[in-house]
DNA sequence: ATGCCAACTAAGAGTTGA
């Protein structure tokens, strides 16, 4: 059966419609200023190819695996209704880091999250989350959750994407295949998909299918994790064969090359294999591109930090953008947030990615 | 290089996380 996101009353499924298309030009006058100035982001942005006069449209997406929500949000209903499900701007006394983030970053145009460990049925839990980023100034963001189905045990996984402008979503749903909140799908009028992922953690435990949790998968999680890559490749090829230009955002668990850890990758048997079904099948099959190496060549770059330990002495790039091949062309900027002040109380880093243009990519339907 | 740990849920132990 079907399983809709929260935020996705109205939209039609499967059919974009082109003539709804909505020029982010229009849509984000801030994305676009905000183009020119790398003040915050330490890096440097790629010079853009249009022809003088013609200022390129930029998209800004930032996905943070926040390791959790509990510092931007308060759970317990009488702190909800204490400070106001419409402002969280401060919780209590403690910022409210999500929003400094955003705020940072001059409120890019799609914000995703992964472990933002809340359940599907929490329903005031998700209003908390779903105005946690928005304050008495800026954007107010739409959000299309994915919420872990589970009814009992801790609340784990979750992500959730952050809108600005949510009418350039045609259709925003999670997968048939995944009832852990780990997909988040934003299909974009404009011809393109943002889809926000927090793929498995492998281990040696069961793994256990929480739409028959009594039920024994005779799965480890490792084994589960492969079959998640496999599956969100089919997904991809999906949507590829509708005409959508796909551009996957979050936290994949799997370091793809030695340079991507330190001090060094993981070489035991179900990380190596997972890795290599990664490499070898899903992103060539997705025809897609990790977008850091791509720009960067062999520049470091960490977004997972053992907590603990100094920065820079155990760490690793797990999380990354998988940009369709016909869109790399299209970015514009690619870089991981390292400094502690970007990263919060959070293990991992965020990740910045800018698109030029991506209101006027070639429609292929 | 995780799981001896820490955090979580929900009422005792089980699950998760580079």
């Amino acid at each position: 059966m079907p399983k809709r996101a929260h935020a996705t009353e109205g939209l039609e499924e499967g059919k974009l419609h082109p003539a709804k298309r909505l020029r982010a030009s229009q849509a984000s006058p801030e994305a676009v200023v905000e183009a020119n100035s790398s003040q915050f982001t330490g890096t440097e942005t790629v010079t853009s190819s249009a022809t003088a006069g013609e200022r390129p449209s930029i998209t800004t997406v930032i996905s943070w695996n926040a390791e959790t929500s509990a510092p931007f949000l308060d759970t317990h209903p009488r702190k909800l209704a204490s400070y106001g499900i419409t402002s969280s701007a401060t919780k209590g006394d403690k910022p409210n880091v999500l929003r400094q983030l955003i705020t940072r970053h001059h409120f890019p145009d799609f914000v995703c999250l992964q472990e933002v460990r809340g359940r599907h049925g929490d329903t005031e839990w998700i209003a908390a989350l779903a105005a946690a980023a928005n304050g008495a100034e800026g954007p107010k963001y739409k959000a299309y959750t994915s919420l872990n189905r589970a009814t009992r045990g801790a609340r784990h996984f979750g992500v959730v994407t952050f809108a600005k402008d949510p009418s350039q979503v045609a259709v925003a749903r999670e997968v048939e295949w995944d009832v852990e909140g780990r997909v988040m799908v934003l299909e974009m009028h404009d011809g393109w998909a943002l889809i926000n992922v927090y793929a498995l953690n492998g281990s040696e435990y069961p793994w256990v299918d929480q739409s028959a949790p009594n039920k024994p998968t005779g799965k480890t999680r490792n084994q589960r994790k492969r079959e998640f890559n496999k599956l969100l490749l089919e997904e991809v090829k999906q949507m590829q064969a509708r005409g959508l230009r796909v551009v996957l955002i979050g936290d994949f668990n799997i370091s793809l090359t030695k340079r991507d850890c330190y001090p060094r990758l993981r070489t035991e048997y179900p990380h190596a294999l997972a890795r290599k079904e990664f490499n070898e099948v899903v992103i060539p099959q997705a025809g897609v591109v990790d977008i850091f190496r791509e720009v960067h060549g062999d520049k470091k770059g960490f977004s997972w930090f053992a907590k603990g330990k100094p920065q820079g002495t155990d760490c690793a790039r797990v999380d990354y953008a998988l940009v369709d091949r016909s869109l790399v062309d299209n970015v514009a900027e690619i870089a991981y947030l390292e400094d502690q002040e970007e990263r919060a109380h959070s293990d991992h880093a965020p990740i910045l990615l800018k698109l030029r243009d991506m209101d006027k990519i070639e429609q292929l339907d």
